[in-house]
DNA sequence: CCCAATTTGTTCGTATGTATC
DNA sequence: AGATACATACGAACAAATTGG
């Protein structure tokens, strides 16, 4: 278990139920509690903090909302430590970016050097399982798209094959990097619609790329697994970047 | 301005707080709201949800949790559209990795490969000012601490040499990713002791690192700069990780 | 410096919803 | 079905903070 991160927040003094579910973090951190231990009632904590009990609310609002706990109605009920999804997590750190812009770029920057890295080291290491798991996203852009919708849904399931990458590593750190840096280009795709002109060439490319490199990784071999990514990453760049001039070209005119 | 991230919940049904916070939230994505825009007051957003007052207070504290709204008291306050801090964004993702026990290769196998990219990248963009800076940093530890105080504050300061490298960058992901990687890495440190029994190679080696570094930048040698910080990477590794060994001896015995 | 207006912040009492036994 | 234990929600009053006169 990590350490605790204590801020030093030049802000403002932080309300009281800021301050409250802060007390509460930490007695929670220095209790050691794990994942399903209970807190105290709504009452308890009114009595130990002394404070109203909307106020008592609004603190485990708090926390909920970090997705370090979680409430639950009823006997038996109450406020539970939670271990909080790897799905909330990247939505939180979405809102980080909502107002920096990322381009392509940035993007690519980071999968260029991180996704082969992620294969180099899952070589060898997979169930059968899983890569049957790989190979079911991949059959599921097997022919071409027909519509405009089926090409949008194709483009995610292709980076939703780096998304089940992503989850099957061993580090947990590299795997939510990518899997972030993964949905947030779906996002970025979707909401500029770089899949609208159909790009056959992306889409032969990358399956061609995908298929090899789920051979290698049947296969043991790191080396060519890194190799292929870094090609399929190298070229999926190029084509985006080129998808995204013609998206914009036809936006001027 | 990326996509929101809207999320399919597959989880029990969200308090009515909680989905009054996700319906601001879309209305002001929807309205476009930048930083510093004011939302409806509370009597106003009691009367669009017909809801309570705590209820609605509840919804707001959910959104000043994730950083995306901040509220202020008296004439001309309110809640505000808020672009939260690279600190908060950090703090919050710290969140979910405490549950998850990092090891030291599992951050350096990040590290390795995306910071010499960023100096990469880095090299020949600093201006006199930021070269400064980061030699500032570095005189905190020009000379051996004597005391195991000291030892911390100059591990944590030359921690803090990448993560005001990976402020320089113009990639916010890279950015973002390398700062947080960086401040676990001090967190960890920290936490387990790991500058305790003084390690005169790894603060030697480093120091002189960092000099070549510094000196690469400033010549705008982008290959000589990745290179440098690949051979700093990894030895900072072997001898993190023999540092780790020696307390996990010491702890031991 | 104080006073008044505005807007969030906090309290308490009560009632309702929900899940367990 | 009913009792119990818990969170959830409402409403009205009051307190605190901030701005401007």
């Amino acid at each position: 278990m990590p350490p605790a991160t204590t801020r030093s927040t030049p802000e403002g003094k932080p309300s009281r139920p800021t301050q409250v579910a802060e007390a509460i973090k930490q007695w929670v951190m220095q209790q050691g509690l794990h994942s399903g231990d209970r807190l105290p009632s709504e009452p308890e904590l009114i009595a130990r903090f002394g404070m109203s009990k909307g106020t008592i609310r609004e603190a485990t609002r708090i926390l909920e909302a970090q997705g370090l706990v979680r409430t639950r109605s009823g006997p038996g009920g109450g406020t539970f430590v939670h271990q909080m999804s790897p799905e909330r997590a990247r939505a939180l750190l979405s809102n980080y970016f909502y107002f920096r812009d990322l381009t392509l770029n940035d993007i690519y920057q980071i999968r260029m050097v991180l996704e082969p890295e992620l294969v180099a080291h899952l070589a060898g290491t997979l169930t059968e399982d899983q890569l049957a798991q790989l190979e079911a996203v991949m059959a599921s852009y097997a022919h071409p798209a027909e519509t405009a919708e089926e090409e949008r849904e194709q483009h995610i399931a292709s980076l939703r094959f780096h998304g089940l990458l992503a989850e099957m590593s061993d580090n947990p750190l590299m795997g939510f990097i990518i899997a972030f840096v993964t949905q947030t280009l779906s996002d970025l795709t979707v909401y500029r619609k770089l899949y609208d002109p159909p790009n056959h060439q992306l889409w032969a490319k990358g399956k061609a790329y995908q298929a090899r490199l789920v051979a290698a990784l049947r296969n043991g071999d790191g080396a060519e697994a890194r190799r292929v990514m870094a090609l399929h990453m190298a070229t999926a760049q190029s084509l985006m970047q080129a998808q995204e001039a013609e998206v914009i070209r036809r936006f001027m005119t």
